[in-house]
DNA sequence: CCTAATTTTTGAACATGTTCAAAAATAGAT
DNA sequence: ATCTATTTTTGAACATGTTCAAAAATTAGG
């Protein structure tokens, strides 16, 4: 590891723990430079602005959150509960962090940052997330209408992202709220996709696939 | 109107002409109060933060959608219709002004931030969306399940806001898809509405009335 | 080794949101 | 009208994210 690079390892450990110490707003870049001994300019060199910082803190979230889950997705096959588990552990990891993922999402709010979730900067990290969900409904047991599988990924993406948000405003002990909107939205969902293969839904199965088609999140690339 | 008012108002003024033309971030502070002719330190006695400006932006949005729904809410009585037409409204009101939009929504991701649409602060503006979509129900023909009539308002809001979000990120031409997106979801929320009246959901009305009513959005106070 | 090119670091300077004590304007009371 | 209290305005100063030219350290070639 040449001096840069333990340069640039430094500044985002005494980063990590300043954010986590005093929150996001309250740390300024002089006060990570600071206390990692370099001038301020120095953060700059490595990390674009602050907030760069957290898209390297939530690169570094999801390979824990992958890691964690190796063991579990070869083990657990029923849909249901593959789903509950990635998403509650999605959250349990970025619990500690907050207000990081707080601001981040402020950023992120702004289609032109970098750091918007659809940017084409933040492309990569996105397609990786994909591919935990692509693995969920991969190796799950349990009927799927063969389009609706195909479109599933992206959709449990999204549920994700909307529990995320959910969870930004929690303010509940321990975000207990979120925990339990996930325990309860999962079998609405799972009750949803059983609900497409029956017969009823058969006259409205067409519209609704034709919805979701045209309106899956645009993961890949960009097309107005 | 007291020379304070004057003031106030024509710094209002000028800070939105200055958003439209130049974009949020793109204007300072000092370029606002030059323009309209004071020190900048004025901007900060009539309003807190260059964010707060948005907020006050906020308030004649809803003004003048509420407004401009008068005429049509006594006539229309279909509800996808009364639906479609509020969120569709709301957008091409907001269109214009598009990045003040995704620069209050980057603000109102911080829960603690008074400007967040859960916060205390914006509670009053809160409240009276909500009120829109109470009319909306209120004088819809339909059938409506008894319990989910009174939940409908709120979750319509909360569809609005979901409208809202995907909006921020749509970059298609006059956001396009976002009209389309309403066109396309308002007859699913019928369609779920219908539902639910069915008599095959009824093993499951029980579960998803009791998911709806422990998560309705708190619009009014706070509880953990 | 020595030198030149490249990478990395420095720290002063800049831009902009915001604060604040002092000044100016206004309103109220006598 | 004069004095006093209150409201409103001013503009310099401050805090912090960021830039940038110069300096220092490192690497590569001979």
């Amino acid at each position: 590891m040449g001096r840069a690079d333990f340069t640039k390892q430094l500044l985002f450990d005494t980063a990590m723990k300043l954010f986590a110490k005093e929150g996001f707003e309250q740390t300024t870049m002089r006060a990570i430079a600071a206390k990692a001994g370099v001038a301020p300019g120095a953060s700059y060199y490595h990390y674009k602005s602050k907030e760069s910082l957290i898209q390297a803190y939530y690169e570094k979230l999801h390979v824990d959150h992958e890691q964690a889950l190796i063991d579990f997705l070869q083990n657990e096959k029923d849909f249901a509960k593959r789903l509950r588990h990635v998403v509650r552990l999605k959250i349990e990891l970025a619990e500690p962090h907050k207000d990081m993922a707080r601001a981040l999402y402020r950023v992120a709010a702004n289609p032109e940052s970098p750091l918007s979730p659809f940017s084409k900067e933040s492309e990569e990290l996105r397609l990786k997330s994909l591919q935990i969900f692509e693995q969920l409904v991969e190796g799950s047991h349990g009927r799927f209408h063969k389009e609706i599988r195909s479109l599933l990924p992206k959709y449990l993406w999204m549920y994700q992202m909307a529990i995320i948000l959910f969870w930004i405003y929690d303010t509940s002990k321990n975000s207990k709220r979120t925990f339990e909107l996930i325990d309860q939205t999962v079998p609405l969902i799972t009750w949803l996709n059983d609900s497409l293969n029956s017969a009823w839904s058969a006259p409205f199965r067409g519209k609704i696939i034709s919805t979701l088609k045209s309106f899956e999140p645009a993961l890949k690339e960009e097309a107005n």
